[in-house]
DNA sequence: AAAGTGCTCAACCGCGATAAG
DNA sequence: GCTTATCGCGGTTGAGCACTT
């Protein structure tokens, strides 16, 4: 049975939304709220199918939402969320304050898949391409791999899985601060969670049982320096080591995933996971991929990210980054600039399109603080 | 300078889930 | 329990722009 079209197609405007368009959006929803989509267009006075009005609130109006670049940290965040779940595109959004599922799926499709290619790691299973290739050729014959290539793009070290950037993200109560990807990776995929995955698409992309090695992986190729290695070899340990984490445990805080960064729903009960309150398996697959980056005060109720570098909680460690001897300091510096342009965190050239501010972004449409202005009288945050 | 190519991302489409009557 | 309406999601498309030849 299918369904009745939400609106006469024929008659609406399609296409890019004007600015007239979107001040009328916005006045909509700052007289009346969020909601009943489909009286929107008549109540708003735009000749646009409701939906089309949803998703124009949802994708770029709302007041929430970042226009800025993905940070590095970010683009850790979604590379090992979609390596535990796959495309749950509004999932890994939620984990990211500001961002939408649209967002998330586009700068998947345009940046990350290539960066992890581009790193020889196939951004479906997650895994090194040419380990797939030597799988293959085990289950199909001899197949010689030669492993001295896979990185030579010369941008191969500047890319996010092997740069320990420290990174800072402002929710709603606190400033945080933690390790990038390396310290990202959970243990969890070691757990009775991978192997007891039931099923799902993205239940096949986790392989607990996986005899691969990062480190033979790593050391095979000639680009990849014994300083650089020698860098990444605790991260390594730490990501294939089990550790006394939560995970170990078999609990979980109970509360609603979703809304971790609300320190009032994230209050450090603990339920087995086998507990009714753990409502699907990608919510406890993301349960303890937070969990084991984070620890909740027992007292505050505020969320802290752990430096693994540490193990302290981030404002303590940081201190201690601060205290580090200059010549340390120096170095990092020295490594950065040369990682220099092509870097995730790096600035991109003048041309890049997303490096311009809303207002001039590809020409479309009009920046949210002027039409909010226009609207309410007031600038955007 | 013009044409071709590639990239980005806003918008659309269709479907499943859920709510409402 | 059935039908209809609405919402939300993931996949896909194509306009507009930048870059290359």
């Amino acid at each position: 049975m299918g369904r009745p079209p939400c609106c006469d197609k024929s008659n609406v405007k399609r296409g890019l939304w004007t600015p007239e368009e979107d001040a009328k959006i916005l006045a909509h929803v700052a007289n009346h709220g969020i909601g009943n989509w489909t009286a929107v267009p008549k109540k708003a006075g735009l000749n646009r199918c409701g939906k089309s009005c949803r998703l124009r609130w949802t994708n770029y109006l709302r007041p929430d939402l970042k226009h800025d670049n993905f940070t590095p940290q970010e683009e850790g965040i979604i590379i090992n969320l979609h390596k535990a779940i796959g495309s749950r595109w509004s999932l890994i959004a939620k984990r990211l304050p500001g961002r939408t599922d649209n967002d998330v799926k586009n700068y998947w499709n345009t940046k990350l898949k290539k960066k992890l290619s581009i790193m020889g790691i196939d951004p479906v299973t997650h895994k090194p391409i040419s380990q797939l290739l030597s799988d293959y050729g085990n289950i199909s014959g001899n197949i010689s791999i030669n492993t001295t290539n896979h990185f030579s793009n010369k941008n191969f070290k500047n890319t996010l899985f092997f740069e320990p950037e420290t990174w800072s993200v402002q929710d709603h109560s606190s400033v945080t601060t933690c390790n990038a990807v390396c310290d990202f990776m959970p243990h969890f995929f070691s757990t009775e969670i991978a192997s007891s995955c039931s099923s799902s698409s993205s239940s096949a992309q986790i392989s607990p049982s996986s005899p691969f090695s990062w480190t033979e992986f790593l050391v095979s190729d000639p680009i990849f320096s014994v300083d650089l290695h020698q860098q990444i070899q605790p991260k390594l340990d730490v990501m294939l080591t089990p550790t006394n984490s939560n995970l170990t445990e078999n609990k979980i805080p109970s509360c609603d995933f979703i809304g971790a960064h609300n320190s009032s729903s994230h209050n450090g009960n603990q339920v087995n996971a086998d507990s009714p309150s753990a409502s699907s398996f990608v919510d406890d697959i993301l349960r303890r991929i937070w969990d084991d980056l984070h620890i909740i005060d027992q007292k505050t109720g505020n969320l802290h990210i752990i430096d693994q570098k540490t193990g302290m909680p981030v404002a303590a460690a940081e201190k201690q980054e601060n205290k580090q001897p200059e010549n340390v300091q120096a170095n990092q510096e020295e490594e950065e600039r040369k990682v220099g342009d092509s870097s995730p965190g790096a600035s991109p050239p003048p041309s890049d399109r997303q490096n311009q501010v809303l207002p001039e972004k590809k020409g479309r449409g009009c920046g949210i603080s002027t039409i909010f202005g226009r609207c309410m009288g007031t600038p955007a945050s």
